[in-house]
DNA sequence: CGCGGCATTGAGGCATATCAATGGTCGTGG
DNA sequence: CCACGACCATTGATATGCCTCAATGCCGCG
């Protein structure tokens, strides 16, 4: 077992906000917020905390720039599932733009700093900015395929093929960012946090994730994940990354000049 | 059980095309549909063929008018996974806008005739169109607050919960568009069908459905579902509808005399 | 009339949950 | 610097919800 201060670890790694912002999927939107900074509040929160309350009214959509959040609902039994964790670098809200109450709560996992921008905002801006409207088409459509990958976790893998699509799933949507070094990146999770993600108690989260050790395709030190053999893991759990990248509109294909990797530059571009 | 004919059923009742596309939550593509009618082709299919196969490089946006398909992923182990029904009236492709293969095959329960839109001309249009664009975002954030509920579904309810909460949605989804009667509705699915959307073996969801029956939650006479208790049924399995309608954007709210009902006419303002 | 698809029911097995106990690590305060 | 408490990972033992296999019967269709 690793045994060093993890103190450092609590609090992610210092990076560039800016960095972070860009390398977002749905990147369109450090133009919109520096397009309407001064309406745009950056905010702080301490690490377990909620930032959104189910059932709330919602009033803005957040960008979040440095830390780990996750979106979750607690059911009358007392289960809770968490819908999906949101990453340094994404957005999260955007069911704000179209329902009038808060389906899920939002908390922290660790510190993080938002930026917060108002519906209202967001609202005016889409009336007459068609490109800014289609950037967050493309982040509420990516958001629906990652929630599909999700739900057929859930429902159709066995709980080994849950926990390695998982950590893969971080992986590359890390990766994206720049958060990850080598085939390792840093999982600020707890175990019961992952079991109530995948739909697994804890300690059988526990008992996967030794399995996975005791099988070499892993490694953990303290709160660092290592993916030994990205192969068999890709295999074992049926995960296919297409549906996390490869985010490229229909009529930038039409470029053939547009590499997958200029997704950021497109999406820049289109918001402008 | 009943034993009447059930061909008529097989053939979902007859309803005018119209009438179930603007019932819609995503009203405003008829208008669509009308504003580009040449580009858009009407086709038909047959019960149990594939409409997309997954993998393939989607080329169109669907609006459903009147049967029932599904999207669905086969793992390698040989499972299967039902992402999200689309019912008459909704439309389906939305990730055709985003990405440049699809991840679902969609196949069709029931004939179903069907309006195919080129993304390229929505792609063209969303361009110039804020209005439109906006309404496929709702569209899309729509279908994530569905994909959020199956996973909750998936994930952390109990069979007794899944099924229940299962024929809740189905209700209310057909009800918006005037599909059901009284506190009945006609389910062209198998309860192979049933358990692959709800990860659960088709013998299971044969034993549940017959304790549901048992407890006089639900009455079934061939493929007529009757929801007999719908307050007990929304307790057992946590069923909160306002993921599903409710569908009034920011800016409509300001304005008060725009009724929750009224979502079709906006969104057919919206497109135009 | 026979065949195929689907619903239904029983028996037994397995994957995962639940309950319970231990120990490690960290932060805090004396 | 040490003692304590909170939180989390880990492991064992037991319970159970759901799956798998298997057989039967119903119904519609060719």
């Amino acid at each position: 077992m690793w045994t060093g201060s993890e103190s450092a670890l609590v609090d992610l790694p210092a990076k560039s906000a800016c960095t972070a912002i860009s390398s977002s999927f749905v990147a369109g939107l450090d133009s919109l917020l520096y397009a309407c900074g001064s309406e745009t509040k950056s905010v702080r929160f301490r690490k377990g905390t909620d930032v959104v309350i189910a059932g709330s009214r919602p009033d803005s959509l957040y960008v979040n720039h440095d830390g780990w959040l996750y979106g979750y609902k607690i059911l009358h039994n007392g289960g809770r599932q968490i819908v999906n964790f949101v990453l340094p670098g994404e957005l999260f809200g955007l069911q704000s733009l179209t329902f009038t109450s808060s389906f899920y709560s939002i908390a922290t996992v660790t510190p993080c700093t938002l930026s917060k921008v108002p519906v209202a905002l967001i609202d005016r801006m889409t009336e007459r900015n068609a490109k800014l409207t289609r950037a967050l088409l493309h982040a509420a459509v990516g958001e629906t395929a990652i929630l599909g990958e999700h739900l057929i976790n859930a429902g159709r893998r066995s709980a080994y093929g849950r926990v390695g699509h998982f950590l893969l799933e971080l992986f590359v949507r890390l990766k994206r960012g720049g958060w990850t070094e080598d085939m390792s990146f840093v999982m600020p999770l707890t175990q019961e946090l992952i079991g109530d993600a995948l739909g697994l108690s804890p300690v059988h989260v526990n008992r996967t994730l030794r399995s996975l050790r005791d099988d070499k395709l892993i490694a953990l030190h303290g709160r660092h994940v290592t993916l030994c053999d990205f192969a068999a893991l890709c295999r074992l759990s049926d995960f296919e990354g297409s549906y996390l990248g490869d985010q490229t509109a229909p009529h930038d294909r039409a470029a053939p000049a547009a590499a997958a990797g200029d997704a950021q530059a497109i999406a820049l571009r289109a918001a402008s």
